[in-house]
This record gives structure tokens, C-alpha cells and sequence, in this order.
RNA sequence: GCGCCCGUAGCUCAGCCGGAUAGAGCAACGGAUUUCUAAUCCGUAGGUCGAAGGUUCGAGUCCUUCCGGGCGCGCCA
């Protein structure tokens, strides 16, 4: 039935939305009418009927076999709204719409205003989730394959403890493939010392892929590697203090990143963390029977599964090695048993489905009870629709990409307000540049590939970054204007997200600009809580557009500073809160706001 | 061959568990600036939702088949 009356999401606070207050109501005149809850209580899916809508009437006359209109006239006549909304009318082929009173929206814009979460309540049953995002690999640059997970992942996980869930944000750092036997050889061989002093992480790289193509086309080569790689394995000093440099190289350049993206992690457990873990895995299986010998390898088969029937996975391989699945048990029962997790989530691009699937099979079978859930995304895509790569066909380096967000950010900074300070063009500089790529990702459904453009995601029109920062921007300047006679009693222990407190004990919504951003403000509890129904942020920040559109046809229509009493005290109040919503809502997405810009 | 994902306006994309006449932005065209930032707003135009069947009060959404694109399928991660 209603989302809104599911156990994960009713409200824990005094505090309720309109569509968990009017779906209540409608369970009511059901009961009332005799009849069993059914279909959903929404957001009107169009303004031409009102607020809300419920199909209630429709579901129960298809169960029921009865006529839909009149059923719904049932329900309306036990409806007790009157509180909330106009009397409910009923349309199209039973339909019940209701339109809230202005009167009504006012009263909760002012709760909202009042409450410290804007509305938004904390989940009743909250869990712990570990979030698997990001995960670099070492002796790797990061690049653009890595944002999505690691932009995706971190809003998940803001969201998921803004609703009061206990978060662990886990890196599962690549620290122990198979890459290592090249980049041991290659630093025992090719290594440039003073290539190193200057840019380490290059100079691994660079090691790393001229061992790759000798090894290519050199079979003593791959030998060699090889070799490396059984030795640091087998826990040799010399190999294993190189592997402890390398892995400390590329954790800065990580940092560096994550500094730049302001992405923060409680747990960076990499593949190596559960090296010792390995054998254990593969022995319980056996044990099992979960897992069998054949041809050498040990594999887990899926007979009995017919998706899976046909493809079998091997944890230990012929020669004794472990690979990636492997690793993957290994965390999964560490997370579980040492790390208690209710819930684990893989933010892991779509081509690893299969894999995760036969993952999540045979955690199933092993009898673990948590919650495993794989959250896909598509690619980044090129202007030429291929996956994006740069002129020389390699992998964008993500600071690079970073770096010249801001830089481009600069620029049109210097055309737009070049009286700034230069301590303000770099901070604006980097909250718009970095936020654009943020929002280019989250904006949009996980799924779809997109294709990366520098101009849309900088446009100040349109669905982008710059635009929900300028709604932010104009509040603030309205403030700065207002000076201290726009702060005034009385206080509403409002958390400073804005600096700025409300100045009016009650709205008088008038205009059709102030009702239409009222009712948005009203509406960031409703959408926040349905993010992770399908792990979607894209539904937030659509929601978030929409919120800074509604602002600025207000911003347009409706004179704040200049304007009489009591409109002048409501429309502050009204940019107070859409300022700290803006701020909240972009924060829950990972993304800053500058002052001005 | 089998499996997964995608196909919506010229372009980039929304449209979650099936809801009413499918929505934005860009680009195009037409307006608005004695102003709290025009870095904005208002308006016009733009569609057989890849195709064909099916399920039902109702399908962009679910089922089947086909077409087109991407990805994946025993010793990589």
C-alpha cells in the first residue's frame, strides 16, 4: 500500500508530511467505509488535480468488482480533511484528488522552517550498511571510471545517515592483483628515481606499463613477474616493502582526489586486508559442499539455478591462486560477522552483475543473512557516444578532469564577476567546477550512459550545478542586503545552515509564486526518503531543480526587501528556508555552495 | 549461442512499485532589465515513447517475439 505507511518510512518525529497526514486520513475513511487499505496515496501527477491523488477506488473496485466512481464517492464521503485540503473531488474514472489550502501549506511551511531536519524523518527501523564505493586500484591513476561510483556512492551514503542509518563507508582498494608481479619487476628494473621524487604515481604507472608490454611480448618477461608476484605472496621483504611503497604513492594521489571531491571513508579495507582470509573461504566451502574440485580448480556451480546453471565460478584456481571472487567471500564475511552489517551495498558498475550474482548466490547458500544489494551504473560516454577516453585512447586521469572542471569554472567566473577577490575565485571555482561533475552524474538515472559535456554541465541554465548554486547565491545576497534588520526575534533554534534565521511567526502566502515554492519546500520530506527505494539521488536532485526553479520565478515576481509587511517578513521566512533546504538537499548530494559567485 | 542493460522531441535526459491529455533543459523563435546578482524569468513551437502482438477499466512502465546499440559469460579484477 502506501509508501508512505510502509514500516520504513513512517515518520518517527511529531512532525508529518502531507502525503503520510492525508494517506492516514484515507486509511481512515477505508476503514470507515468498511473497506481494506489499497492502491496509493501520491503526488497529484499533474497541477490540474490538485496535490495529491489516490487510485484507492480503482484498485478496490477492480478486487471488488464494483463501479470505481462510486466507490469513490464512498471514500470522499468519509473523507475528514477539511483540516488539510479543499473537499476532495473525484475524476476521470475514480480518481480522488485533493488540493491543499493555502492556509494549510503555510501552517507546515513554518513547521518545517522550525525543524532542524526540514521535515524529514529518520527511518524507524534504521540498519547498518556498509557502502562498497569507489575502489581504486594501486598503481593506477584514478580516472573517470571511477566518479560515478565514488559521486554515487558517497550520496548514497549521505542520505542513508541523514535518514539515521548507521553508515560504514568502505574503500575496497584493488592492492593485490595480479598487476603487482609487473609492477615489482618493473620497479626492480626500470625504475627512475628522480621520475619518482617528482611524480611517483607516474612513475609506477609508467613502470608498471612498459613491463606490460615486454611481458607481452617477451615469455621470460612474464615469467619474471610472475615470479615477483609468488614472492610477495609467499611474504618476501624486498617484494613486500616496494608493494608497502607503491600502495602509500597512490593513497596520496587517492587522497588528493577525495580531498577535491570532499569524500570521506571510515573503513579502507583493500583486497589485501583479506589475503590471510582466503583459504579459510575456500576450505569452508568445501566443507560444505557448497564448492567442488574440478579440473584442479575449485569451483561453486549453480545446478540447481537456472540463470546460473551454466556458469560456474572458481575461487581457487588450478595453480593454487585465489582471484577476485574469492576476495569477495572473504568481505562479505567480514562485514557481516566482524563488521555486523544488516545491509552491505556494492556501488560497482553494471558489468559486474554476473559476478555479484553468483556472489550473492552463494552468500545465500552459506546462510548469511544481510542484505546484499549490487547498485549498477552505466558509463561515462565521450562527445563521440564511446566510452570516454582521452585523444591518445587512455584513461582520463580523474585530477586531471578535476582540475580543469575548476579551471573552466574559473573562467567563466572571471567573465561573470571579475570584481571577486582571488581567494573567492578560487573557493567559487572549485565549489561550481566540482559540483558541475558531481551533479552531471547524479542528476541523471544511475543506469543511463551519459555522455560528458563541459558545457552543459557548466550552463547556468538548465538542470546543472551553477543553476541550484545561483538559486542558493540569490538568497544569500538578499540577506547580505537585508542586513541585521532581517534577523528579528522571534528565534526558532534553527541549525545555522544559512546563518540566517527566520523573521515571521506565520506565512501569508498570496501570489501564485509564493504557494507554488511553499508547497516545494513542503515536499523535501517526501522526496528524500525515496532516493533509496531504488537508489536513485537523481530523484533528489530533480526534486532539488525544481525546488531552485520555483525560487526563481519567485525570486522574479515577488519583490522581498522592498516589499510591506506582512509579505516582506513571510517571503524572507520563504528564502530562509529555501535556502537552507538548497544547502541541505545539495549537501545530501555531496555537493557545496558558494556565497556569491 | 546464452544472459544482463539501454532505445522517449533535432540534441542531452526525467518519467521508482502499471494511472488521467508523456515532461524538463539545450538548440530555434518571440518577449521581460528605473531591480534583492538578467549567472534569471515568461511565452511559442517541437512526439506513432525502436517495431509488432498480448495482459486490463488503464501500458513509456508488465509479458512474448523481432530490430538496433552496449556489456558480460572457468582459472583477470
Amino acid at each position: 500500500m502506501r509508501r508512505s505507511q510502509s514500516a520504513a518510512t513512517v515518520p518517527s518525529l511529531l512532525m508529518e508530511t502531507f502525503q503520510s497526514l492525508l494517506a492516514k486520513k484515507l486509511s481512515d475513511a477505508l476503514a470507515n467505509a468498511g473497506l481494506p487499505d489499497a492502491g496509493e496515496l501520491a503526488q497529484a501527477t499533474d497541477p490540474r488535480f490538485g496535490d495529491y491523488q489516490t487510485n484507492a477506488a480503482l484498485v478496490l473496485a477492480k478486487q471488488r468488482d464494483e463501479n470505481p466512481r462510486d466507490l469513490a464517492e464512498k471514500i470522499v464521503a468519509r473523507l475528514d480533511v477539511g483540516d488539510l485540503c479543499e473537499p476532495p473531488v473525484v475524476a476521470g474514472v475514480g480518481f480522488i484528488n485533493f488540493t491543499l489550502r493555502t492556509g494549510a501549506m503555510a501552517e507546515k511551511t513554518v513547521e518545517v522552517l522550525r525543524d532542524e531536519r526540514l521535515g524529514v524523518a529518520e527511518e524507524r527501523s534504521t540498519r547498518r550498511i556498509v557502502i562498497d564505493f569507489g575502489s581504486p586500484n594501486v598503481a593506477k591513476p584514478m580516472h573517470v571510471g571511477h566518479i560515478r561510483s565514488t559521486v554515487v556512492g558517497d550520496a548514497l551514503a549521505r542520505i542513508a545517515a541523514f535518514l539515521g542509518h548507521e553508515v560504514v563507508r568502505d574503500n575496497h582498494i584493488g592492492d593485490w592483483g595480479t598487476q603487482f608481479g609487473m609492477v615489482i619487476y618493473g620497479w626492480k628494473n626500470l625504475l627512475d628515481q628522480q621520475a619518482l621524487q617528482r611524480n611517483p604515481l607516474a612513475e609506477i604507472v609508467r613502470v608498471y606499463k612498459e613491463t606490460n608490454e615486454r611481458a607481452n611480448s617477451n615469455p621470460q618477461v612474464r615469467e619474471a613477474c610472475r615470479q615477483e608476484l609468488v614472492k610477495l605472496q609467499a611474504g618476501d621483504k624486498e617484494n613486500t616493502d616496494i608493494w608497502n611503497e607503491c600502495v602509500a604513492f597512490s593513497m596520496q594521489d587517492f587522497e588528493h582526489v577525495y580531498k577535491l571531491l570532499d569524500v570521506h571513508y571510515d573503513l579502507q579495507c583493500g583486497e589485501s586486508f583479506y589475503h590471510a582470509r582466503l583459504p579459510g573461504v575456500v576450505e569452508r566451502l568445501l566443507k560444505s559442499g557448497i564448492a567442488e574440485i574440478s579440473e584442479g580448480a575449485v569451483v561453486v556451480f549453480f545446478r540447481d539455478n537456472p540463470e546460473l546453471a551454466d556458469k560456474p565460478l572458481i575461487i581457487r584456481k588450478r595453480d593454487g591462486g585465489f582471484n577476485y571472487a574469492t576476495t569477495d567471500l572473504a568481505t562479505v564475511d567480514y562485514r557481516v560477522n566482524d563488521l555486523k552489517a544488516d545491509a552491505i551495498w556494492y556501488v560497482v558498475g553494471a558489468p559486474q552483475i554476473l559476478h555479484f550474482k553468483q556472489i550473492f548466490e552463494i552468500a545465500r547458500r552459506e546462510g548469511y543473512a544481510a542484505d546484499l544489494r549490487h547498485i549498477t551504473f552505466g558509463s561515462i560516454l565521450g562527445e563521440d557516444r564511446k566510452l570516454m577516453k582521452t585523444r591518445s585512447g587512455e584513461n582520463v586521469p580523474l585530477r586531471d578532469l578535476l582540475d580543469e572542471a575548476c579551471k573552466r569554472a574559473r573562467k567563466i567566473i572571471e567573465e561573470k564577476n571579475p570584481h571577486l577577490s582571488e581567494d573567492d575565485k578560487i573557493d567559487i571555482a572549485e565549489k561550481i567546477g566540482i559540483g558541475a561533475v558531481k551533479y552531471a552524474d547524479l542528476s541523471q538515472y544511475r543506469m543511463t550512459d551519459y555522455v560528458f559535456s563541459w558545457e552543459k554541465m557548466l550552463s547556468l541554465h538548465g538542470n546543472t550545478a551553477p543553476y541550484l548554486q545561483n538559486a542558493y547565491v540569490r538568497v544569500r545576497s538578499i540577506f547580505r542586503k537585508a542586513g541585521e534588520s532581517a534577523v528579528a526575534t522571534p528565534l526558532w533554534g534553527v541549525k545555522e545552515e544559512t546563518g540566517h534565521r527566520p523573521v515571521a511567526t506565520e506565512l501569508t502566502l498570496n501570489d501564485s509564486a509564493e504557494i507554488n515554492l511553499a508547497k516545494r519546500l513542503c515536499q523535501f520530506a517526501e522526496i528524500v526518503p525515496q532516493v533509496l527505494n531504488d537508489f536513485r539521488p537523481n530523484i533528489l536532485a530533480n526534486y532539488l531543480f525544481e525546488l531552485a526553479n520555483s525560487f526563481h520565478t519567485f525570486y522574479e515576481a515577488c519583490p522581498v526587501l522592498k516589499s510591506d509587511e506582512p509579505a516582506r517578513s513571510s517571503r524572507l521566512a520563504l528564502c530562509v528556508l529555501t535556502g537552507r533546504v538548497l544547502y541541505r538537499g545539495l549537501d545530501l548530494l555531496g555537493i557545496k555552495v558558494p556565497e556569491k559567485m
